[in-house]
DNA sequence: AGAAACCCTGTAGCCGCTACAGGGTCAACT
DNA sequence: AGTTGACCCTGTAGCGGCTACAGGGTTTCT
């Protein structure tokens, strides 16, 4: 199986099956005699595994781990409950942190309805406000509690 | 004002702010006799604007383009608004898929709850079930449905 | 006087791809 | 036999929003 019956049947680009094994997430194939790298059945469901943990959003790095209790089938899966665990408590806290967020914009977004010249546009007096230290519509935290990595 | 000063004023890297002025949010400064930039009290404002609007998640372009409007107040904020109602748009949508990501990985811990073999792990045998089109606790779509970027 | 703290420019790294450039190979068609 | 087009190869650069150096100069404190 040549890269792009591979990846037509999982669904994936060529290039980014070349990125999982640059990355280290499969292994390096077989070549045919052309230089092409040559697939066995196997690859498909290491790929298709991998793009499951993708459609969860899991970081490669994770995903890496999880392949390697896969590959040892004898070790102890309490690693890969935690490693989800963790996964699903960083997804709660964005929800919670975007949830947060659409508050403050919608509560934004009410301070202007109509057109007008941007001078008296509520939606800039509110954006510039936090600058004066002025009372603000919404209330805005420390940047940095949303900087957590999605994707 | 040094840019070390005007960073802690506002609560920015140094880094941070060399940054916004080589993207063009932050016009250069005047430089003081030894070449060290030299800030203004309205630049403490224009850095607080963008840090407020960062607060929101907004990316640099459209900060940009906030700050176009600033600088022109004469002009119609009929683009405010929209620009305002796109980015709310993204971050709802972002919150549903993210809600439905919650749902499969919660469904997929409760694969497994105790610590044994990975050989007999239900989270990775979930997550390889894909890969031989069986029967599956957490049913994912397909991956690029969550491909919008966030930060 | 010397050390620590700041400033400068320029570059590389993070993540997970995506999109080239610049080449080689192969199958089908005229 | 030539040519088109689809595929393959390697290597590199780009996205966003920083962050973190390297390698230098300047200022400030003790």
């Amino acid at each position: 199986m040549k890269i792009g019956e591979l990846g037509q049947q999982v669904g994936v680009d060529a290039e980014t099956i070349r990125y999982y094994e640059r990355e280290g997430l499969l292994a390096a194939p077989a070549r045919a005699a052309n230089g092409y790298r040559a697939y066995g059945t196997a690859q498909i469901e290491r790929l298709a595994f991998i793009r499951h943990c993708r459609a969860l959003e899991m970081p490669l790095a994770d995903i890496k781990q999880l392949l390697s209790f896969v590959d040892t089938p004898t070790r102890d899966c309490a690693d890969v409950n935690h490693l989800v665990d963790d996964h699903l408590a960083r997804v709660r806290a964005r929800i919670k942190s975007m949830r947060a967020l659409e508050k403050q914009l919608t509560a934004l977004r009410a301070q202007c309805q109509s057109s007008h010249p941007t001078k008296s546009c509520g939606i800039l007096h509110d954006l510039g406000a936090a600058a004066h230290g002025e009372a603000c519509a919404c209330h805005v935290g420390r940047i940095n509690e949303n900087r957590t990595r999605i994707q």
